[in-house]
DNA sequence: GTAACTATTGACGTATTGCATATAGTATGA
DNA sequence: TCATACTATATGCAATACGTCAATAGTTAC
């Protein structure tokens, strides 16, 4: 684990979409209780492998103060310091419907913007000026 | 034109996708000059019409300080104060493209998250905990 | 002149990251 | 035993990309 940084882009440039990173965790949440950790890695499947390790605690520790999930520290410890398990909470269900609703009209708007782009370019040949 | 904030979702979250308002920008400007009150309204072609006008226009400066377009003050005034008319440039052209090709990568990034929830949901029903 | 519409700009705030760094437990080999 | 590496969580600061509100100012119609 020590790849991260997709594009280099600059700081607060990591950015996809609105939504993503919370979405990837309620999913992989709703799927099975995990460990911030093993979060971390998960995320790889939506190619979300990239991302700060701090993104993902503060993430989780966000969504735990709105109800979203809930924590306890693990009984039994693995190699390493005591970790958090977190499991998603009804409302956390919902919200996270929300954000996969939400996230498929933003994939729409992308849709459109690209099409638009690709019709333009395929009639015009890149003439303008 | 007074519409704006479509959901209504609180405040900081109108958004969507990462360069979504500045690829837009730049493909109307692709397409043709324009004023920014114009381009306000032309975004409504991508969904974007709810923007606050000062977004366009923050955008369209920090664009311009980027050297992707470049503005003149508008010879003939039509009913208002003077306009600056906005011409993309040919570095425009290059950060166009290579925003489309991101945009398109989120919308892969937010099929696979989207197909993965639906997936999950067909198969478990929802049943989890 | 006053209201409505056109047009641009500025100040302030918020959300979501990246990056660096701090912390601490655990295992391994020199 | 000491250094190193890996596991695991957390905090502070900076940057980007907006949202929100309000100010300014010209032009047209009543």
């Amino acid at each position: 684990m020590r790849r991260r940084n997709r594009g280099g882009r600059g700081r607060g440039c990591g950015r996809r979409a609105a939504g993503m990173l919370e979405s990837a965790l309620l999913l992989l949440l709703h799927r099975d209780t995990a460990h911030g950790y093993t979060l971390l890695e998960q995320l790889e499947e939506f190619d979300l492998g990239g991302v700060d390790p701090s993104a993902i605690y503060r993430g989780l520790h966000d969504m735990e103060a709105r109800g979203w999930v809930t924590s306890t520290w693990d009984e039994e410890q693995s190699q390493g310091p005591p970790r958090r398990v977190y499991r998603i909470t009804a409302l956390g269900d919902e919200v996270l419907a929300a954000w996969i609703q939400d996230l498929d009209e933003t994939r729409k708007m992308i849709d459109r913007l690209v099409g638009a782009y690709r019709v333009h370019m395929e009639k015009g040949k890149g003439e303008h000026h």
